[in-house]
RNA sequence: GGGAGUUUAGCUCAGCCGGUUCAGAGCAUCUGCCUUACAAGCAGAGGGUCAGUGGUUCGAAUCCACUAACUCCCA
């Protein structure tokens, strides 16, 4: 035999992804099949597979494959991003580096750069998903920027404006001072950090020497003054009422306010009141109609407004500024303080909350019926227990920031005229026939109307990903989109549930008037050992590609899924891919053992073959029919687990070991033909979770066409149970067990023949059927049935029948005695509960019928056993 | 500060509407084995007061209340 009894996952898995890829397996076009649709997530262009994408499109690459071997018309649709703030970051270095500054080129120059970038580097991930075994349609790869999708989301933008829903507001935004753009509030990580409390004193205006003490993390800030505010609970206060104080060092006066936003117990009760750096300032700034002052240029260095400081970095100023107001004597101390800043998760700079003009999608009209989605399961969310953050989520919403200030990215179709009039087009062309119809007596030529320099949030692009992928925006029609959409499952992370899965629900109900997917499966986290979140700056997380290397695609597939429930972290370990690699070995060896096998035509099936055949055909098909509704249930790693167990356990273990022949001897036709039909099903269940390995040993299983693949067969087909032969095999696996402990405890050789006694009790008739399976395992030369216990012997009892094996040896009769009294309190305990159970009669009358018939049962097995060992008990003692 | 979640074996987790001889699985550990498919293996074994307290019930890991610890989301 010329298999080596190690399994090399690197000759199989690059040979049959070509295979599969040559021969179109993973190409899906609309036919009169039932379509089964993923659309990928779409990662990052910038991105390199990390642990948490092979753990994502690995559960994608499974339902996916399973699906097409349910015979429905599968598509896993692959994709890229194009990560606005990310790329142009890239971009921006990378520009550094050539001695270029984003300032010193033009947008058209730049967007050639980033193009030139993207086409170089942008493809990776998709190139590394293919060593994973992901079985996309790579034809239909799309990227947020392509043409078509491009267009679609501008298409959006203006039939959302024209509907109202998108406005132009002075909000309050987390600006990057870095990047120079607003971020999503998903985008900025809190940090708890040690600051100060600078406790600053404000003179009250016309007075020598009267004084209030605000207390503040900010003191630069404290040149944007526009107020002091109190709560009007407090008679601290009172007394100011209507009275001004002056801003320290600039001599502002800004009035006394009262609002019960101020909480009397922080500080010394009285906050300074800076409505352009502050949220919460700001809504009392409007409330209260205070001026806004922002003292902050784009970059965080110090405004003009500011009058001092001008031009200085917002934390030199806050130093500078603390020194000069101690110097002066504003300063009345400065405490030791723990708060939360906010940081860009892009750029990793304190975040500066600022007022600034953006574009917006209200969110009023379109959140409500996306909840509803999810609340009556239109959507279904694994695990369900998201739908509680959702639905918090949703019932808070407010409008989406949709405006970034980038270059990469789809730049927002708004041109204004040199009034300040906003026109919403397609074009430059469009928006001048436009302005020049709706205001003829201005007579506006084509230069003079000015686009938005902002682009759209990505998300703004991502939300269309399931209809713009198959231009159903621009094409409602078209077939491609009538017959995926919608598709039937998303996989992703339970982070981006808000931006993107609750958005992509709004765009599918307001584009389609459907949601755009089924289902949405939640991963975990990949985290490392200790708990930390997986992250390139941990630098904590192991390569995937190395992994792929040292253990298969297929052995870190597994080892991934083994124990990551849908939305529960994953603490990634090496041991796991282990364990997958490991199984890929176990299998990988059984086949050795069946190709191995030599067939002789001539010799009948045994007893023993049979009835092993039969047992393991309805095993097979009760682990078939357990994993069908744990897919049901997204319990995918359970599914897996299930695999696993049946073919090393069931099979291997058990199985092969029934039927293996003698070493040299031959097996007879129906057993080996009836094992290659039970290899094969095994791996076609297996194939989603382990595609490479399955389809090497599938194809040397049989002889196999040139465009067969195990790929493209069908899962075998549900069959019916033998449920007696299952239970019939239970009970003789104890009797095995049983046989082989005892072989143990008493040092018997396992080369050694024993003949074996039954003693069957209470008139129980014996079934013989597995009895030359037992023998076969158990190297047995007998197996006899008796009514008396044979002299020499040794015996154990299962259930209520007594096994017998010879001994002359002599045997340790009283601790023989002691394990069966032990054995016969625990049942007088059982019976005991059962009894107490059945004597009471609340149990009885009010618990279901088929409860108190299991417990009789339990009762009248308990009472055999029980018999059975004070008969032996007392035989001892006798003899 | 508001909301949600978690707590079961050394680790990661299952245990649906309370009732199978119910406390489970995988890994890890321990013991014995190089038994001609596989030591990346085989055959066995041990290990948990189901976070704590109280309640409901004939019966609680499961339902309720409180407490503790941890995690996440929002402000």
């Amino acid at each position: 035999m010329d298999i080596p009894s190690k399994y090399d996952p690197s000759l199989t898995e690059d040979k049959w992804y070509a295979f599969w890829m040559q021969k179109g397996f993973f190409r899906s076009v609309p036919d009169e099949r039932e379509p089964y649709c993923i659309v990928i997530p779409p990662p990052n262009v910038t991105g390199v597979l990390h642990m948490g994408h092979i753990l994502n499109n690995t559960i994608q690459d499974i339902l996916v494959r399973r699906a097409r071997m349910q015979g429905k018309n599968a598509l896993w649709l692959p994709g890229t991003d194009h990560a606005s703030i990310a790329t142009e970051a890239k971009v921006v270095a990378k520009l550094r580096e050539q001695g270029i500054s984003k300032s010193d080129i033009t947008r058209e120059e730049f967007l050639r750069y980033a193009w030139e970038w993207k086409e170089k580097h942008g493809g990776i991930i998709l190139e590394q998903l293919k060593k994973l075994g992901a079985s996309c349609d790579w034809e239909r790869t799309r990227f947020t920027m392509d043409e078509a999708l491009y267009a679609s989301v501008i298409d959006v933008f203006i039939d959302l404006y024209n509907k109202g829903l998108i406005y132009r507001g002075v909000r309050m935004v987390n600006w990057d001072p870095k990047a120079l753009t607003a971020v999503s509030d998903e985008e900025v990580r809190p940090i708890e950090m040690k600051s100060k409390l600078y406790y600053v004193r404000y003179r009250i205006e016309n007075t020598e020497d009267e004084w209030i003490t605000v207390a503040t993390t900010r003191p630069e800030t404290i040149l944007g003054d526009t107020a002091v505010c109190m709560n009007p609970a407090d008679k601290r206060y009172r007394h100011l009422a209507g009275r001004r104080v002056l801003v320290p060092l600039i001599n502002r006066p800004v009035p006394v306010i009262f609002d019960e936003y101020v909480d009397m117990e922080f500080g010394t009760g009285c906050l300074k009141i800076t409505p352009a750096h502050d949220m919460e300032d700001y809504k009392i700034g409007v409330k209260h109609h205070l001026p806004v002052i922002d003292v902050f240029n784009d970059d965080g260095t110090m405004s003009p407004a500011a009058e001092l400081y001008i031009g200085e970095d917002r934390f030199v100023v806050r130093d500078r500024i603390s020194e000069e107001l101690t110097a002066k004597g504003h300063m009345v101390k400065v405490e030791d303080y723990i708060n939360r800043v906010g940081y860009s998760e892009r750029t990793n700079v304190a975040i500066e909350p600022r007022l600034s003009l953006q574009w917006f999608l209200k969110m009023e009209a379109m959140a409500p019926p996306a909840l509803e989605a999810v609340l009556n399961n239109t959507v279904r969310f694994h695990p369900a227990k998201f739908k509680n953050s959702y639905r918090h989520w949703m019932e808070n919403v407010r409008d989406w920031c949709i405006s970034r200030q980038l270059w990469w990215g789809h730049r927002i179709p708004a041109y204004y005229l040199p009034s300040g009039e906003i026109i919403v087009a397609r074009s430059a062309e469009e928006a001048w026939r436009q302005a020049s119809e709706r205001y003829p007596e201005l007579h506006i030529r084509p230069e003079d109307l000015v686009q938005d320099e902002d682009v759209l949030d990505t998300w703004f692009s991502s939300w269309l990903w399931p209809i713009s992928v198959f231009d159903g925006i621009r094409f409602p029609d078209n077939p491609d989109i009538r017959y995926y959409y919608p598709t039937n499952d998303l996989i992703t992370a339970p982070e981006i549930l808000f931006f993107w899965v609750a958005r992509m629900i709004m765009a599918g109900l307001e584009y389609r008037k459907q949601v755009p997917f089924r289902n949405v499966y939640l991963t975990g986290i990949v985290r490392d050992k200790q708990g930390r979140k997986m992250s390139k700056s941990l630098g904590n997380s192991p390569d995937p590609i190395l992994l792929m290397e040292k253990y298969g695609a297929d052995g870190i597939r597994v080892g991934m899924l083994m124990t990551s429930p849908a939305g529960n972290d994953l603490p990634f370990d090496e041991v796991l891919c282990e364990q997958g690699r490991n199984f890929s070995n176990k299998i990988w060896n059984a086949l050795r053992l069946v190709k191995g096998w030599e067939v002789d035509e001539q010799s009948g099936q045994s007893p023993a073959n049979k009835i092993s055949v039969r047992w393991f055909e309805s095993r097979l098909h009760q682990a078939i029919h357990k994993i069908d509704d744990l897919y049901q249930k997204y319990r995918i790693s359970d599914a897996l687990m299930m695999v696993y167990k049946l073919i090393w356990d069931d099979f291997c273990s058990w199985y092969l070991e029934m039927i293996k022949p003698e070493f040299g001897k031959p097996i007879d036709r129906p057993t080996y033909e009836a094992t290659v039909e039970f290899f094969e099903k095994q791996m076609q269940i297996l194939h989603p979770f382990m595609p490479f390995i399955t389809e090497e040993i599938w194809q040397v299983l049989r002889e196999r066409g040139e465009n067969e693949s195990i790929m493209i067969s069908r899962l075998p087909a549900r069959k019916r149970i033998q449920h007696r032969v299952l239970e019939r095999f239970d009970y003789e696996r104890e009797v095995i067990i049983a046989l082989r402990t005892i072989r143990k405890e008493k040092k018997i050789p396992p080369r050694e023949t024993l003949a074996l006694s039954v003693k069957k009790n209470f008139g129980e008739e014996p079934d013989t059927s597995f009895d030359p399976v037992i023998g076969k395992l158990c190297n047995l030369s007998s197996i006899s049935y008796v009514h008396e216990k044979p002299a020499n012997t040794l015996s154990f009892i299962i259930r209520s029948t007594e096994f017998y094996i010879p001994f002359t040896q002599a045997v340790d009769q009283e601790s023989e005695i002691q394990k069966l009294r032990e054995e016969l309190d625990y049942q007088r305990g059982f019976l005991e509960a059962v009894d107490r159970k059945l004597s009471n009669e609340r149990f009885v009358q009010g618990a279901p019928a088929a409860v108190v018939e299991k417990e009789r049962k339990k009762k009248a097995d308990a009472e055999a056993r029980i018999r059975v060992i004070e008969e032996q008990l007392s035989a001892l003692a006798g003899g």
